[in-house]
DNA sequence: ACATTATTAGAGTGATTACTCTAAACTGTC
DNA sequence: GACAGTTTAGAGTAATCACTCTAATAATGT
């Protein structure tokens, strides 16, 4: 792998692990055994480095937030949108998690991000509207924007949430069963929309996503 | 006022003008045009100062969430909820906008903080419960569960979700505009399960807190 | 083999910041 | 007004951290 890649790929991992204030640059080269004077040859600043991460995440949120035009939607790509948003959420937490000081001062990634929200909300929007046309939910199209803004609040708030409310040692690491209960609250949001036709087969899909009694 | 007084009330200001990480004790300390030595004979560190404001904010979120028991609830009680945490969220914004860096390494408010997020639960929970007793809202236990959690989720980041998707100059402060939204937002939450009788009221209630189109 | 360019090492720096230390000023009491 | 206790000033410090600079080394092309 390259330089550039790996530097990419340690500053990923450190900032996933530690939240990104922790984790300096100097900490970022002497985990990959290289010198600071090498990190500062691939990447202007930290700041560039948070960058391109974000890019990465943005250009993955993008591709997994597409709605068929060919075809209707089905239950399961309601499942599928929410596994795999959960997954990259997974994989760059980091950036939920320290946004708020992420953006601080940084107006070409703040204004980055703005943009990124808005578009995940059109196409938040443009899913719920694809499982009102296939009958799968019922909703007006104001219940749909807000339906919408709240799943993204929730979304992105989850692992912030895990972090704050739940892990006593920073040590302790997530579990699948927190991630699982985040799809669970998802799924709680949309639930009361459901149609008739529809209201079984989603709750069935629901009951693997319950969490344990215990887990809160 | 007494100078320990003074200290909390402007590290307050600061922090949730700026957030906590810009704001230094020297900052703190210029502000009231006092000596760094001065802030530290009354406290010992700067977590010192955020733990007691952490304990103020504690104390008035626990009072704005008791349920009477003399009495059924009626859905001006819940409007009421509402409005005064959002107040509260408001006054002291800075706490769950930097929550995340806030309990890096403090054990001791970071347990706090724990019990604290359960017990605004049972209490979220016990108003839902109230709610459900007074006919306002038909819904069953486990719902009542995930309706409460997601309701948590949606306030404490509703501050956090306008200043990053929202302002574009960090100058920009938030609007009234902004906060109803809020409000409405979590009245969205718990319409689905408004009862027949008392939908139309509160629907009527929720009519004040719509967002201007543009406000997005 | 040589020149040129790309990459790397690593010591160092300047700015920031939480916090300390000592002495001075104030306050109240007899 | 002397003494004791409390509060304040303000210079200073040690640690941290993003980033720089110079020189050495590796890679590439001719």
């Amino acid at each position: 792998m390259k330089t550039r890649d790996r530097i990419l790929a340690a500053a990923l991992e450190l900032f996933n692990q530690q939240g990104e204030r922790k984790v300096t640059t100097n900490h970022i080269a002497a985990h990959l055994e290289m010198s600071p004077g090498n990190l500062y040859y691939h990447f202007k600043n930290k700041q560039e480095i948070i960058f391109e991460l974000f890019l990465s995440y943005e250009e993955r949120v993008d591709a997994n937030l597409q709605v068929p035009t060919d075809r209707l939607l089905t239950i399961e790509d309601k499942l599928n949108y929410l596994q795999k948003v959960f997954q990259g959420l997974w994989e760059f937490r980091f950036i939920h998690r320290d946004m708020e000081h992420l953006l601080l001062g940084e107006e070409r990634l703040h204004s980055r991000y703005r943009e990124f929200f808005r578009r995940c909300q059109k196409n938040t929007e443009a899913i719920y509207f694809g499982l009102r046309e296939a009958n799968i939910i019922e909703i007006s199209d104001r219940d749909l924007e807000g339906l919408a803004l709240n799943t993204w609040i929730v979304v992105t708030s989850w692992f912030s949430f895990l972090q704050c409310n739940l892990l006593s040692d920073p040590e302790e690491s997530i579990t699948l069963e927190m991630l699982k209960a985040g799809i669970y609250q998802i799924f709680q949001l949309e639930r009361p929309y459901l149609s008739d036709e529809y209201r079984a087969s989603a709750n069935a899909m629901q009951q693997a996503f319950i969490p344990k009694p215990d887990w809160l």
